[in-house]
DNA sequence: ATAAATGAATTTCTCAGACATTTACAAATT
DNA sequence: AATTTGTAAATGTCTGAGAAATTCATTTAT
């Protein structure tokens, strides 16, 4: 009937925009909408762990009844839960809300779109973009070549050759396999999750077109002698064949940039 | 506030969006609910450009018109995107939903979180976390000493010397400050944004308490160090000793780390 | 006896409508 | 001129109802 039923909690948990407005008490007293108060309460039982991966929350009308909401508010909060990954929803008898496991192709998704939306604007230079790809691919090469197996070297071989594949979308997706199979056989995965979405968003303001000929023969001869030097153990060697290899792509890229070349 | 073009956003909404559900003869195959369907459609629209930072989308109403659907399933899409950072919504007579623009900060923070939950479960080890900070503040630190300005240096010098301080709140701000002022006086504000949640992560499994006392004192040394080869602008200097100071704090954090001595 | 069909139970999903709250701005009042 | 009041437009919240999906037990058919 009457319409504030208060969701007071000491929230410390920042939620999208909130600032970490300290007890300033000059600081307007911006109440939260009821569903993002919920939503915090329950990221912060998630974070903390006292809730787990593949408990169950109660369901709906119990959550709605706990926090002293309506039915639709609790949904929006598990619809912002949901949005980040933090919990999923099945429907059906033995369905419900339920804590996810939180991996890392999910959040290199959302890196790639984060930062797909940062570098359209001016949040994110290519140049940017460039360094920070070398600065997580080439100490993953190195690493590579101390910790690489048989099985990923093997698969390695089988990415090599692309400047004689006429398919261009299979030549694209040979090269990011070899790059992303370095990154597997790092034995980091975290070195992975990052540099896979700059890696991705590179190549998206990449024009193919633009390319010259012996561009992807090049390629093929930095790969080769990197995967040489992996294979061999030499992760000096390694390394300096990437940093190279990355050097000579930094420039092709700068020529093909979709924002320099419109 | 916000850049709000107060004046005349031009509405023109997308009238592709006027028959989502187009085809009307067949089943409908609801493989996705309605309101993940809606939200994906505005988030196309969002990550492709179509609508823009500052653009306010049509009012729930509307959008419930449009997609064919309630206001709360139009609701539920908008919480998901808000929770994304996508939008952001502003009550009252001038308030709507708006495209938000993404920042640095909210793609740490959400890094921060993400990388913290896999670091509880064993998604994420800390010495994946290590060797990843070192990947991006090394070559940053090189970048620093190429690119650094009076006011970076300065302000970097006045964190310089922690080890008298007795507050270890403070000594942890002075800290986290002076490696933080290393990567933005990099140039390079992707670095940072990676970097700062697997600092901070890295930071949160850190048990203080364990820390013997003469390791400030290294630290400090090593700061003076890394800060003089950046003043000088000497590159190959300032990163063999940034290395070498991570790899002293590889130790120590192996040591005291919160999973390996619970 | 086994397979298929049926039905019940539980949960999320979706809808419609109403009212509350917030906010900016115009208008009226002091 | 400053303050107060009113109004309009938008999001926020609630209620209650049913639809749809999913699992599991039961019944029916082969």
């Amino acid at each position: 009937m009457e319409g504030k039923t208060s969701v007071n909690i000491p929230t410390t948990f920042p939620d999208g925009l909130s600032q970490p407005n300290g007890r300033s008490s000059l600081s307007v007293n911006r109440i939260q909408p009821a569903y993002a108060q919920v939503a915090s309460q329950l990221r912060d039982l998630i974070v903390t762990g006292q809730i787990q991966t593949g408990d169950h929350l109660p369901n709906e009308s119990e959550l709605a009844t706990i926090f002293g909401v309506s039915r639709s508010t609790v949904r929006e909060a598990l619809r912002s839960l949901a949005a980040q990954s933090l919990v999923y929803t099945r429907r059906g008898v033995t369905g419900g809300t339920f804590v996810a496991e939180l991996n890392a192709e999910t959040v290199s998704a959302y890196l790639r779109t984060s930062l797909g939306l940062m570098s359209g604007s001016a949040g994110v230079t290519v140049a940017e973009l460039l360094e920070t790809r070398a600065a997580l691919e080439v100490p993953a090469t190195r690493l590579a070549a101390i910790r690489r197996t048989n099985d990923s070297i093997q698969e390695m071989e089988q990415n090599l050759s692309i400047s004689n594949v006429e398919d261009e979308a299979v030549r694209y997706v040979k090269n990011s396999r070899f790059h992303e199979l370095i990154m597997e056989a790092s034995g980091n995965r975290l070195l992975g999750l990052v540099a896979s979405p700059v890696f991705d968003v590179l190549k998206s303001r990449f024009r193919r077109e633009d390319v010259e000929k012996n561009y992807w023969d090049q390629v093929d001869h930095d790969h080769r002698e990197i995967l040489g030097h992996i294979e061999a153990g030499d992760p000096d060697g390694a390394e300096s064949a990437m940093r190279a290899h990355l050097r000579r792509l930094e420039s092709t890229y700068e020529a093909t940039d979709i924002t320099t070349h419109p």
